[in-house]
DNA sequence: AATCTACATTATAATAATTCTAAACTATTG
DNA sequence: CAATAGTTTAGAATTATTATAATGTAGATT
Protein backbone atom coordinates (compact mmCIF):
# COMPACT_ATOMS: atom_id res chain seq x y z
CA UNK A 1 0.00 0.00 0.00
CA UNK A 2 1.31 3.24 -0.85
CA UNK A 3 1.83 6.15 1.68
CA UNK A 4 -1.15 8.40 1.80
CA UNK A 5 -2.97 6.85 -0.60
CA UNK A 6 -7.01 6.65 0.12
CA UNK A 7 -6.83 3.94 2.42
CA UNK A 8 -10.72 3.18 2.10
CA UNK A 9 -10.60 2.70 -1.20
CA UNK A 10 -7.77 0.39 -0.82
CA UNK A 11 -9.51 -1.76 1.63
CA UNK A 12 -12.85 -1.83 -0.23
CA UNK A 13 -11.40 -2.81 -3.34
CA UNK A 14 -10.31 -6.80 -1.43
CA UNK A 15 -13.88 -6.38 0.01
CA UNK A 16 -12.67 -5.22 3.68
CA UNK A 17 -15.02 -2.66 5.18
CA UNK A 18 -13.46 0.29 6.10
CA UNK A 19 -14.15 0.59 9.76
CA UNK A 20 -12.24 3.35 11.88
CA UNK A 21 -9.79 0.91 13.56
CA UNK A 22 -8.83 -0.91 9.77
CA UNK A 23 -8.28 2.80 8.76
CA UNK A 24 -6.07 3.57 11.42
CA UNK A 25 -4.21 0.63 11.30
CA UNK A 26 -3.48 1.84 7.75
CA UNK A 27 -2.20 4.70 8.65
CA UNK A 28 0.13 3.61 11.27
CA UNK A 29 1.77 0.92 8.88
CA UNK A 30 1.42 2.50 5.41
CA UNK A 31 2.32 6.01 6.00
CA UNK A 32 5.92 6.07 6.71
CA UNK A 33 8.77 6.47 4.00
CA UNK A 34 10.46 2.80 4.62
CA UNK A 35 8.70 -0.37 4.84
CA UNK A 36 8.10 -1.61 8.34
CA UNK A 37 8.88 -4.73 10.11
CA UNK A 38 6.88 -5.10 13.25
CA UNK A 39 5.58 -8.10 15.79
CA UNK A 40 1.80 -7.75 16.74
CA UNK A 41 2.98 -6.34 20.20
CA UNK A 42 5.16 -3.78 18.51
CA UNK A 43 2.09 -2.71 16.23
CA UNK A 44 -0.17 -2.68 19.48
CA UNK A 45 1.90 -0.52 21.45
CA UNK A 46 2.26 1.61 18.62
CA UNK A 47 -1.53 1.97 18.76
CA UNK A 48 -2.36 2.89 22.08
CA UNK A 49 0.94 5.12 23.14
CA UNK A 50 1.67 6.66 19.93
CA UNK A 51 -1.77 7.32 18.57
CA UNK A 52 -3.80 6.67 21.98
CA UNK A 53 -5.98 4.11 19.82
CA UNK A 54 -7.35 1.77 22.03
CA UNK A 55 -8.03 -0.86 19.88
CA UNK A 56 -8.58 -4.45 21.16
CA UNK A 57 -6.04 -6.95 20.81
CA UNK A 58 -8.38 -9.87 19.19
CA UNK A 59 -9.11 -6.85 16.38
CA UNK A 60 -5.43 -6.46 15.64
CA UNK A 61 -4.91 -10.22 15.08
CA UNK A 62 -8.02 -10.33 12.57
CA UNK A 63 -6.85 -7.05 11.03
CA UNK A 64 -3.31 -8.19 10.57
CA UNK A 65 -4.17 -11.42 9.57
CA UNK A 66 -6.98 -10.13 7.00
CA UNK A 67 -4.36 -7.62 5.61
CA UNK A 68 -1.78 -10.61 5.13
CA UNK A 69 -4.54 -12.88 3.41
CA UNK A 70 -5.35 -9.67 1.07
CA UNK A 71 -1.84 -9.25 0.10
CA UNK A 72 -1.11 -6.18 1.85
CA UNK A 73 0.94 -7.67 4.66
CA UNK A 74 3.43 -10.60 4.27
CA UNK A 75 4.89 -12.64 7.58
CA UNK A 76 8.95 -13.31 7.60
CA UNK A 77 10.04 -16.51 9.16
CA UNK A 78 12.60 -15.52 11.88
CA UNK A 79 13.38 -18.63 14.53
CA UNK A 80 11.84 -16.94 17.46
CA UNK A 81 7.77 -17.63 18.91
CA UNK A 82 6.71 -14.39 17.72
CA UNK A 83 5.40 -13.84 13.83
CA UNK A 84 6.89 -10.61 12.39
CA UNK A 85 5.31 -8.65 9.46
CA UNK A 86 6.77 -6.92 6.77
CA UNK A 87 4.86 -3.58 5.14
CA UNK A 88 6.85 -4.83 1.98
CA UNK A 89 4.62 -7.47 0.72
CA UNK A 90 6.95 -8.05 -2.52
CA UNK A 91 9.41 -11.37 -2.69
CA UNK A 92 12.49 -9.80 -1.31
CA UNK A 93 15.69 -11.37 1.45
CA UNK A 94 16.22 -9.65 4.81
CA UNK A 95 19.08 -9.14 7.19
CA UNK A 96 17.84 -10.08 10.78
CA UNK A 97 20.00 -8.61 13.70
CA UNK A 98 20.53 -10.91 16.52
CA UNK A 99 21.33 -8.24 19.03
CA UNK A 100 18.33 -5.85 18.47
CA UNK A 101 16.09 -8.64 16.86
CA UNK A 102 15.65 -5.90 14.34
CA UNK A 103 14.69 -7.09 10.72
CA UNK A 104 16.55 -4.74 7.26
CA UNK A 105 14.68 -5.17 3.98
CA UNK A 106 17.26 -6.34 1.61
CA UNK A 107 17.32 -4.26 -2.14
CA UNK A 108 17.53 -6.80 -5.08
CA UNK A 109 21.03 -5.01 -5.94
CA UNK A 110 21.95 -6.82 -2.57
CA UNK A 111 21.37 -10.39 -3.27
CA UNK A 112 21.87 -11.97 -6.90
CA UNK A 113 18.62 -14.08 -7.86
CA UNK A 114 19.11 -17.14 -6.51
CA UNK A 115 19.01 -20.27 -8.80
CA UNK A 116 17.29 -23.18 -7.54
CA UNK A 117 18.81 -26.60 -9.39
CA UNK A 118 16.93 -29.02 -7.33
CA UNK A 119 13.07 -29.76 -8.90
CA UNK A 120 10.40 -31.87 -6.26
CA UNK A 121 7.88 -34.05 -8.63
CA UNK A 122 4.07 -32.06 -8.44
CA UNK A 123 5.24 -29.52 -6.09
CA UNK A 124 5.83 -25.95 -7.78
CA UNK A 125 8.05 -22.95 -6.20
CA UNK A 126 5.88 -20.67 -4.05
CA UNK A 127 9.05 -18.56 -3.01
CA UNK A 128 12.68 -18.32 -2.29
CA UNK A 129 14.13 -16.38 0.42
CA UNK A 130 17.33 -15.67 1.93
CA UNK A 131 17.33 -14.54 5.47
CA UNK A 132 21.02 -13.19 6.72
CA UNK A 133 21.42 -12.96 10.15
CA UNK A 134 24.03 -10.67 11.63
CA UNK A 135 25.38 -9.64 14.84
CA UNK A 136 28.12 -7.45 16.75
CA UNK A 137 31.07 -8.36 15.07
CA UNK A 138 33.06 -7.95 18.31
CA UNK A 139 30.66 -10.68 20.14
CA UNK A 140 31.35 -14.42 20.34
CA UNK A 141 29.58 -15.96 17.66
CA UNK A 142 26.29 -17.98 19.01
CA UNK B 1 26.57 -37.01 14.95
CA UNK B 2 26.51 -40.34 13.24
CA UNK B 3 24.77 -42.68 12.86
CA UNK B 4 25.02 -46.16 15.43
CA UNK B 5 28.07 -44.04 17.12
CA UNK B 6 29.25 -44.12 20.44
CA UNK B 7 26.45 -41.73 21.93
CA UNK B 8 27.59 -42.07 25.45
CA UNK B 9 31.45 -41.15 24.38
CA UNK B 10 29.41 -38.10 21.70
CA UNK B 11 27.54 -36.84 25.45
CA UNK B 12 30.67 -36.64 27.43
CA UNK B 13 33.02 -34.87 24.96
CA UNK B 14 30.53 -31.80 25.61
CA UNK B 15 30.16 -32.26 29.13
CA UNK B 16 26.69 -33.67 29.46
CA UNK B 17 25.95 -36.73 31.26
CA UNK B 18 24.59 -39.87 29.67
CA UNK B 19 21.51 -40.12 31.17
CA UNK B 20 19.34 -42.98 29.76
CA UNK B 21 16.73 -40.32 28.45
CA UNK B 22 19.51 -38.54 26.49
CA UNK B 23 20.77 -41.94 25.03
CA UNK B 24 17.62 -42.95 24.04
CA UNK B 25 16.81 -39.22 22.66
CA UNK B 26 20.39 -39.54 20.58
CA UNK B 27 19.33 -43.09 19.43
CA UNK B 28 15.99 -41.59 18.09
CA UNK B 29 17.12 -38.44 16.36
CA UNK B 30 20.80 -40.18 14.81
CA UNK B 31 20.34 -43.72 14.34
CA UNK B 32 18.81 -42.98 10.66
CA UNK B 33 19.74 -42.96 6.63
CA UNK B 34 18.65 -39.57 6.25
CA UNK B 35 18.91 -36.35 8.36
CA UNK B 36 15.78 -35.79 11.07
CA UNK B 37 13.55 -32.64 10.64
CA UNK B 38 11.17 -32.41 13.68
CA UNK B 39 9.17 -30.30 16.41
CA UNK B 40 8.95 -31.34 19.52
CA UNK B 41 5.74 -32.47 19.30
CA UNK B 42 6.66 -34.73 16.66
CA UNK B 43 9.65 -36.03 18.82
CA UNK B 44 7.83 -36.32 22.07
CA UNK B 45 5.32 -38.94 19.81
CA UNK B 46 8.10 -40.68 18.53
CA UNK B 47 9.46 -41.61 22.02
CA UNK B 48 6.32 -42.58 23.64
CA UNK B 49 4.45 -44.42 20.65
CA UNK B 50 7.33 -45.79 18.74
CA UNK B 51 10.13 -46.58 21.46
CA UNK B 52 7.38 -46.60 24.45
CA UNK B 53 10.05 -44.59 26.68
CA UNK B 54 8.26 -42.18 28.39
CA UNK B 55 10.36 -38.93 28.93
CA UNK B 56 8.78 -36.30 31.03
CA UNK B 57 8.09 -33.01 28.35
CA UNK B 58 10.62 -30.90 30.01
CA UNK B 59 12.89 -33.32 29.46
CA UNK B 60 12.72 -33.27 25.97
CA UNK B 61 13.04 -29.50 25.33
CA UNK B 62 15.36 -29.28 28.16
CA UNK B 63 17.50 -32.22 26.21
CA UNK B 64 16.81 -30.33 22.63
CA UNK B 65 18.19 -27.17 23.92
CA UNK B 66 21.09 -28.62 25.54
CA UNK B 67 22.15 -30.46 21.95
CA UNK B 68 20.89 -27.20 20.59
CA UNK B 69 23.54 -25.41 22.22
CA UNK B 70 26.54 -27.96 22.35
CA UNK B 71 25.95 -27.91 18.11
CA UNK B 72 24.13 -31.45 17.71
CA UNK B 73 20.76 -29.67 16.41
CA UNK B 74 19.83 -26.69 14.82
CA UNK B 75 16.70 -24.85 14.77
CA UNK B 76 15.40 -23.84 11.52
CA UNK B 77 12.87 -21.11 10.57
CA UNK B 78 9.74 -21.65 9.42
CA UNK B 79 6.75 -19.05 10.02
CA UNK B 80 5.15 -21.49 12.32
CA UNK B 81 4.47 -20.76 16.00
CA UNK B 82 6.48 -23.93 16.48
CA UNK B 83 10.44 -24.65 16.09
CA UNK B 84 11.68 -26.96 14.09
CA UNK B 85 14.75 -28.33 14.43
CA UNK B 86 17.16 -30.84 11.82
CA UNK B 87 19.68 -32.97 12.85
CA UNK B 88 21.81 -31.62 10.39
CA UNK B 89 23.79 -29.05 11.89
CA UNK B 90 25.92 -27.82 8.70
CA UNK B 91 25.38 -24.76 6.77
CA UNK B 92 22.58 -25.24 4.15
CA UNK B 93 19.28 -25.09 2.61
CA UNK B 94 15.92 -26.23 3.19
CA UNK B 95 12.77 -26.81 0.72
CA UNK B 96 9.40 -26.44 3.04
CA UNK B 97 6.67 -28.36 1.54
CA UNK B 98 3.53 -26.42 2.46
CA UNK B 99 1.04 -29.06 1.83
CA UNK B 100 2.54 -31.38 4.39
CA UNK B 101 4.79 -28.81 6.57
CA UNK B 102 7.44 -31.07 5.71
CA UNK B 103 11.25 -30.00 5.81
CA UNK B 104 13.48 -31.26 3.02
CA UNK B 105 17.45 -30.81 2.57
CA UNK B 106 19.21 -28.78 0.03
CA UNK B 107 22.42 -30.47 -0.92
CA UNK B 108 25.57 -28.32 -1.64
CA UNK B 109 24.84 -28.39 -5.31
CA UNK B 110 20.99 -27.63 -5.20
CA UNK B 111 22.30 -23.59 -4.93
CA UNK B 112 25.37 -21.88 -5.65
CA UNK B 113 26.91 -19.76 -2.98
CA UNK B 114 24.78 -16.95 -2.06
CA UNK B 115 27.00 -13.71 -2.53
CA UNK B 116 25.83 -10.87 -0.66
CA UNK B 117 27.01 -7.30 -1.38
CA UNK B 118 25.32 -5.12 1.13
CA UNK B 119 27.37 -5.05 4.51
CA UNK B 120 26.10 -3.38 8.07
CA UNK B 121 28.70 -1.45 9.70
CA UNK B 122 29.72 -2.93 12.79
CA UNK B 123 28.44 -6.58 11.93
CA UNK B 124 29.29 -9.40 10.88
CA UNK B 125 27.49 -12.42 8.85
CA UNK B 126 26.47 -15.47 11.50
CA UNK B 127 24.49 -16.99 8.64
CA UNK B 128 22.44 -17.30 5.35
CA UNK B 129 19.92 -19.40 4.63
CA UNK B 130 17.55 -20.05 1.59
CA UNK B 131 13.94 -21.32 2.63
CA UNK B 132 12.11 -22.19 -0.59
CA UNK B 133 8.77 -22.86 -0.32
CA UNK B 134 7.18 -25.48 -1.98
CA UNK B 135 3.47 -26.49 -2.63
CA UNK B 136 1.53 -28.83 -4.78
CA UNK B 137 1.48 -27.51 -8.81
CA UNK B 138 -2.53 -28.30 -8.97
CA UNK B 139 -3.50 -25.98 -6.43
CA UNK B 140 -4.14 -22.53 -5.98
CA UNK B 141 -1.31 -20.24 -4.98
CA UNK B 142 -1.46 -18.97 -1.39
C1' DA C 1 30.90 -49.95 47.89
C1' DA C 2 28.86 -46.18 50.75
C1' DT C 3 28.57 -41.25 50.57
C1' DC C 4 28.54 -36.85 48.58
C1' DT C 5 27.34 -33.36 45.38
C1' DA C 6 26.39 -31.19 41.31
C1' DC C 7 23.76 -31.99 37.55
C1' DA C 8 19.17 -34.08 35.64
C1' DT C 9 14.52 -35.37 35.58
C1' DT C 10 9.92 -34.71 36.66
C1' DA C 11 5.11 -33.08 37.55
C1' DT C 12 3.09 -29.15 37.84
C1' DA C 13 2.49 -24.19 37.75
C1' DA C 14 3.37 -20.08 35.22
C1' DT C 15 3.88 -17.36 31.11
C1' DA C 16 3.38 -15.83 26.40
C1' DA C 17 1.46 -15.74 21.95
C1' DT C 18 -2.44 -16.65 19.66
C1' DT C 19 -7.21 -18.16 18.69
C1' DC C 20 -12.03 -18.83 19.99
C1' DT C 21 -16.61 -17.37 21.62
C1' DA C 22 -20.58 -15.05 21.87
C1' DA C 23 -22.55 -10.72 22.70
C1' DA C 24 -22.67 -5.92 21.26
C1' DC C 25 -21.84 -2.84 17.44
C1' DT C 26 -21.77 -0.75 12.73
C1' DA C 27 -21.25 -0.28 7.58
C1' DT C 28 -23.76 -1.16 3.78
C1' DT C 29 -27.94 -2.74 1.20
C1' DG C 30 -32.52 -2.47 -0.01
C1' DC D 1 -34.14 3.74 8.32
C1' DA D 2 -34.62 -1.14 9.19
C1' DA D 3 -32.41 -5.47 8.06
C1' DT D 4 -28.30 -8.10 7.87
C1' DA D 5 -23.93 -9.52 7.31
C1' DG D 6 -19.54 -8.40 8.56
C1' DT D 7 -16.71 -6.34 12.78
C1' DT D 8 -15.22 -5.39 17.23
C1' DT D 9 -14.63 -6.60 21.80
C1' DA D 10 -13.59 -8.62 26.51
C1' DG D 11 -12.57 -12.42 28.25
C1' DA D 12 -12.01 -17.47 28.16
C1' DA D 13 -9.55 -21.18 25.96
C1' DT D 14 -5.70 -23.17 23.67
C1' DT D 15 -0.96 -24.07 22.47
C1' DA D 16 3.92 -23.84 22.86
C1' DT D 17 7.29 -23.03 25.94
C1' DT D 18 9.73 -21.92 30.32
C1' DA D 19 10.12 -21.79 35.42
C1' DT D 20 9.92 -24.07 39.94
C1' DA D 21 11.08 -26.95 43.35
C1' DA D 22 11.21 -31.57 44.89
C1' DT D 23 13.16 -35.97 43.84
C1' DG D 24 16.52 -38.81 41.46
C1' DT D 25 21.09 -40.18 39.66
C1' DA D 26 25.98 -40.09 37.52
C1' DG D 27 30.39 -39.81 38.70
C1' DA D 28 33.79 -38.36 41.99
C1' DT D 29 35.56 -38.96 46.80
C1' DT D 30 36.26 -41.34 50.42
Amino acid sequence: MPKNCNFIEKLREVGLRPTKQRVKMCEVLYNREKTFHFTINDLVKLLSEKMNQKISLATVYNTVHAFEKKGYLKEISIDSHKSYFDTNTSAHHHFFDEDTHELIDCDESDIDKINIRKNITGKKINSVEVLVRVASDNQTQK
